[in-house]
RNA sequence: GUCGGGGUAGUGUAGCCUGGCUAGCACACGGGACUGUGGAUCCCGUAGCCCGGGUUCAAAUCCCGGCCCCGACCCCA
């Protein structure tokens, strides 16, 4: 007997009331970057698999979903929604800049599964191509910081820069050769801490011991070269405007993040646990080496399946299923579509009973669903009035059909 | 890739160590008591031992193998 009833590994269902909330989420960020004036985007979920692996190793290809076609092109599903998006810009070689833009959609990765991770989730970017200004950093950190604020998550943006790190290394003559290695494990920081990463550094920890003095607070960070000086001014000038923008933050000279791509500014969001739910930063190489023109461009993305696993009970989403739930008395349904359709037209989105059940099954349903506020249509309409109740208080009036939009 | 913990109705569980009633309970779901008024109560109903092999008179229970799930590590563009 076969099982049809299998999920694949790692992905998952979103059923009421979880869905409910998390298109409450999904129209939180949308409505937000749109304020912030970024437009929407969508590119295919499939790519070829040349252009998947094009960055990092041979080793990416373990992480990705990666099969042959029918006519044996290799393609796979998309891992992030930058590099799709590089891959345009690449290809539309006189698109007017600056852009900004934002995409909603699913990324796959053939990681294994644990707390806050799946093979398959939702990333929610926003991006601004065609400046290398701090403003443009700011604003793009602000606009998802905001969105999460909106749906009930402060969290503290961890700021740091590649050509900081960079800089230090430089300076303190960390070998190009331990770079990798040596980011890896500093990026841990936030998670298991100093004496965790010094156990992973090993013989590197002198340069651990040399990076500390680099740690006291961005204002008081040392500036021994012109390179570390330049990288410092710029993180000073992104924070002004993170301020102004509301963004709560902190510098932290141990936020890595990957790294194939970023060249600039990175970040990384946490709330209350060591699980990042927003991140990103400055990727100024990336459409250059897909072979476009050189254009700058940064990112964040809302980890919005994370977000949602991790904090969903803490969070500031609707749950109710509908604005008004229409009970309907068999013999009726034609009055109750048309007073349904009137409901509507005033805005109000509308549950209208479809089974013919009766009425007391129908009350404890729309109590089920959350809704709140009851018409009941039956042989009230035949005076043109129907009956509206509120579950929460119980009481309950026959009024005309016109006036029911304002209770 | 490495390591741990688990699989009993839709969900959560009891039973397992110490093999033996018809596998119990709660919630949820459907129907009824109540033919036009929800949340309470009562009654009825649907529905389960992950798969395969072994031991035994007898396996949810003991043994072996497999599959799957959860979590941690690694990695995380």
């Amino acid at each position: 007997m076969m099982d049809f009833t299998k999920r694949v590994r790692g992905t998952r269902d979103f059923l009421p009331p979880f869905s409910v909330k998390r298109a409450e989420f999904l129209r939180i960020i949308e409505d937000t970057y749109r304020e912030f004036g970024f437009l929407p985007w969508d590119t295919p979920a499939l790519e070829t698999a040349e252009l998947l692996t094009s960055k990092g190793g041979e080793e990416i290809r373990e992480e990705l979903y990666i099969f042959k076609d029918k006519a044996g092109r290799e393609i796979g599903l998309r891992f992030d929604l930058t590099l799709p998006t590089a891959r345009v810009l690449a290809e539309n070689k006189t698109m007017p800049l600056p852009i900004k833009r934002y995409m909603i959609g699913k990324v796959w990765r053939y990681d294994r599964p644990q707390a806050g991770r799946f093979r398959e989730f939702t990333q929610a970017d926003v991006d601004i191509f065609g400046s290398d200004k701090p403003v443009a950093d700011a604003e793009v950190v602000a606009a998802p910081w905001t969105a999460l604020k909106r749906a009930g998550l402060e969290g503290t943006v961890q700021v740091n820069d590649r050509r900081l790190l960079d800089a230090i290394a430089d300076y303190v003559g960390l070998p190009e050769s331990r770079r990798a290695e040596f980011y890896r494990a500093i990026d841990k920081w936030y998670k298991v801490g100093e004496d965790g990463v010094r156990k992973e550094l090993g013989e590197l920890g002198k340069y651990l011991d040399r990076f500390l003095e680099f740690n006291n607070g961005l204002d008081e960070l040392p500036e021994p070269t012109e390179d570390i000086k330049k990288a410092k001014d710029c993180l000073l000038k992104l924070g002004e405007y993170l301020d102004d923008f509301g963004v709560i933050w902190t510098f932290n000279l141990f936020i890595v993040r990957g790294l194939d791509y970023y060249t600039g500014p990175i970040f990384e969001t946490f709330v209350d646990r060591p699980t990042s739910i927003l991140s990103g930063g400055r990727y100024d190489k990336l459409i250059g080496l897909l072979g476009g023109r050189d254009i700058p461009a940064v990112g964040m993305s809302i980890g919005v399946d994370r977000a949602l696993d991790l904090y969903v009970d803490s969070m500031d989403l609707q749950a109710k299923e509908a604005d008004v739930y229409v009970a309907v008395i068999p013999g009726y349904e034609g009055e109750a579509i048309q007073i349904s359709k009137e409901l509507r037209a005033g805005g109000k989105s509308v549950f209208m009973d479809v089974t013919g059940r009766k009425l007391g099954k129908q009350l404890a349903d729309a109590e089920r669903r959350g809704i709140r506020t009851v018409v009941i249509v039956g042989r009230e309409t035949e005076k043109g009035q129907v009956v509206v109740k509120s579950l929460e208080s119980g009481e309950q009036k026959t009024v005309p059909i016109d006036s029911m939009i304002t209770l």
